[in-house]
DNA sequence: ATTTTTACGTGATAAAAATCACGAAGCTCC
DNA sequence: GGAGCTTCGTGATTTTTATCACGTAAAAAT
């Protein structure tokens, strides 16, 4: 199987989110293009990368569609053990967070410098404080970080999460985080998103 | 002045944060590429679109380069109007949210279908019920709006949003959401955002 | 069963983006 | 003020990504 290219990966993901709420039996390129307004042709060579050929006449099997993109995206696997790192507002608020019920994700820890807040928060997995991060992630086999610490901290945190081995960190912060390459980062800070829309109007 | 590639938007708003957690004078293209990882050619080539000419010999000149870029990027302007729509526990935590202090955009209006909701929450702006959304965006002129409504919403809001001249959407749901192509969204979404990593990993 | 319709899958082609490589412009230091 | 060094800016080239166009296979219709 080839090496799927970035931007298709970026669709597939979304594809797969698409059809997560999509009731009937099958799709097709045309229907997909006039969900996303992505071109039929991309999004058929797209899942053409899938190398399953469930579509014919009728379009796309939803159900075989839905099963190769989850093996695809690595969303088949039994359990992605995930942490969150900050517990001011947003983290606290992540903690209790129902998205990523029935998803194979799965916050395990939650972290922050502040022994206080560690000790005082309510939550369903444990909290430590930050100076334990390296062996919590180690021990709990954690390969995802939710980076939800205040600006001042973000830089540093990103670099001790790369050092503990995080493969990936959903970046709150509207710092550009500066990580060794083999850590991925996604930002979806609001600043950093009202700007990216800001741009292109 | 040509357009801008939506890849080199992308980085170009990175980029733009970057300079503002940066307190040197100058900047080279190799340091902004030890920082992100993205070449010094790409980097070039990127800020050259900007036409503006500040880098010679020492790299660019940091204060001038932030201003061509926030010229680009459109947050020169005076101010930039958002709504949050939807009040659960996401939206309220937005509603207090520090992070546009200091930008140029500003949050004006919250919605919610709930009038309990939209009554009993304090906030220092005005918060209305989802059946105003036409006649306060467009009396209050707002351009962005932020989706923080469930997950049975969200498709049916982006299209009302849509129709009232809504120019950007960042989406705190998990849902692709299907708007006119003259609709910008942004996915930042705590499941999405996790599976781009995966898929990647 | 054969025809017709539909829509995928994919080589070929075009467009977009990244990389290369080097001339020119600015700083520094004698 | 001139030599030498640094780093940008940008044409030319390569690589990547998107579009086109059509053969093929499956379903539906007759």
């Amino acid at each position: 199987m080839k090496p799927i290219p970035v931007p298709s990966q970026r669709r597939l993901v979304l594809l797969e989110r698409l059809l997560c709420g999509y009731s009937e039996k099958t799709i097709t390129s045309q229907k997909i293009e006039a969900l996303t307004g992505w071109t039929a042709a991309v999004i058929r060579r797209d899942i053409s990368l899938l190398e399953i050929h469930c579509g014919a006449s009728n379009g796309y099997k939803v159900a075989e569609l839905k099963e190769a993109l989850q093996k695809a995206l690595n969303i088949h696997k039994a359990e992605q053990r995930c942490c969150i790192v900050g517990l001011g507002q947003m983290g606290r608020m992540l903690l209790n967070n129902e998205e990523l019920e029935n998803t194979s994700f799965k916050i395990v820890a939650g972290f922050d410098s502040s022994v206080n807040r560690t000790e005082v928060i309510h939550s369903v997995f444990p909290l430590h404080p930050t100076t334990m991060l390296e062996s919590v992630i180690k021990s709990e086999q954690i390969n995802y970080a939710i980076l939800t610490v205040q600006v001042e901290e973000a830089q540093s945190i990103a670099m001790q999460l790369a050092s503990c081995g995080i493969k990936g960190i959903v970046n709150y912060t509207p710092c550009l985080l500066s990580v060794p390459k083999d850590v991925l980062v996604e930002n979806v800070s609001l600043l950093t998103a009202l700007e990216t829309l800001s741009v292109r109007i």
